[in-house]
DNA sequence: ATACTTTTCGAACAAAACGGTCAGACAGTA
DNA sequence: TACTGTCTGACCGTTTTGTTCGAAAAGTAT
């Protein structure tokens, strides 16, 4: 690692450290600066501008959460409800320990307009939603020819689906910070979304009935 | 209760979410008239100015603190170890209670210089020192009379030695929020103060092996 | 309706803080 | 010596800040 990359390194640790507590506005270039042990121009020598900085480690919380979802899904192949189900926690757990992103979506909802702020954020937004539309595409084809989930509905309905629930319920994720009420909202829409074929229901049934005669 | 007292508490709630969150220099009073639907100068009918709030909503916080160790005090005239020991405990949860103070001191830690608000924050902080020095020095006497604590050391002494150790520990509590490091730290501190006379140990060895006996 | 008080606020102010620039200083090194 | 990558103090134009003020509005008692 070179010298460079160290300071940069030192200066993201440094904005990661304010954007998280403070949010964008409120933290300067003058601050990060000082906690980095730096002059304010010593920081536009390594980033282009303050914004920069932030998308930089907005990044950042994204890969790694990738990297957490990524683990997951190599993890657990097995069944796709029970899979599904254990994805949405850890999507959650992780998505707590994003504090800048936590902090935009605080002062989005309260300041209604942040405006290229707002778009840098979208944009890293958007390729994570598609990164993660293509992976539950990918769950829906396998369980709708399992027969897990209903073949009524199409891999990509089914993928667009989660995407946009998981978005509303990030929202009340963020403001309530009540993450047992959003674990029982998660197991009953997996439980929702697993496809009860009442031929399987009646079969399972009688398989019961015959396991009490024994 | 007056409306005009109604629209203070109205502006001091929106000061106290504010000032607690984000501390006294990142907190506008334009963000505080807004939370508190209020235009900016109709604030300042209200208030003498931004620092007068701050003032006040930290005298509150302080207050507040004061009427919890009163509780204390009087629900436990026992054993004055065992008091101490569970006064300091209360103070320390309190303590965590107080957002705008630990906000003040994380800010006085890394910014090193806050001017007119630090003389404003000592002004009420030495009032609160002076009130529980008094406690302190009260403890001590009745303490070194019993016996409980050494009789080497006079209440005075005793008094001002706690408070100052105690203002030490804080700013560790405030900086590292490890509350079961302080626990541990207040009890062996206790533990430390607490006089073993030579001779009631003897006493007390002498009647456990009477018991023994028994 | 009247006159008087209390409360609110838009507009304006000087001062500060803001993001960002630039010319030059400094340190390593070939 | 000249060159390269890194750092910084001083500065700029703009926005935000705390605070003031006069007047509108709301409330109240006569």
């Amino acid at each position: 690692m070179t010298k460079a990359e160290r300071v940069r390194k030192n200066i993201k640790e440094s904005a990661v450290n304010l954007f998280g507590r403070l949010g964008y506005e409120k933290t300067s270039v003058d601050q990060i600066a000082r906690l980095a042990r730096k002059a304010k121009a010593s920081i536009y020598y390594h980033f282009d501008s303050k914004l920069s900085i932030y998308r930089d480690v907005m990044e950042d919380e994204f890969r790694t959460l990738r990297k957490s979802l990524e683990d997951v899904r190599e993890r657990c192949t097995e069944d796709e409800a029970e899979c599904l189900s254990e994805y949405l926690m850890v999507r959650m757990e992780e998505m707590l320990k994003m504090p800048i992103y936590a902090n935009y979506m605080k002062d989005r909802i309260v300041n209604h307009t942040l405006g290229e702020v707002s778009r840098t954020v979208r944009s890293i937004r958007k390729d994570f939603d598609e990164w993660e539309y293509r992976y539950f595409r990918h769950v829906g084809e396998v369980g709708i020819r399992k027969g897990v989930f209903s073949d009524r509905v199409y891999p990509d309905m089914f993928a667009r689906m989660l995407v946009n629930i998981l978005k509303g319920l990030e929202i009340q994720l963020f403001v309530t910070d009540d993450r047992d009420a959003l674990r029982s909202t998660y197991e009953a829409m997996v439980e929702i979304l697993i496809y009860r074929n009442p031929a399987l229901v009646v079969c399972r049934q009688a398989n019961e009935s015959q396991n009490d005669k024994e």
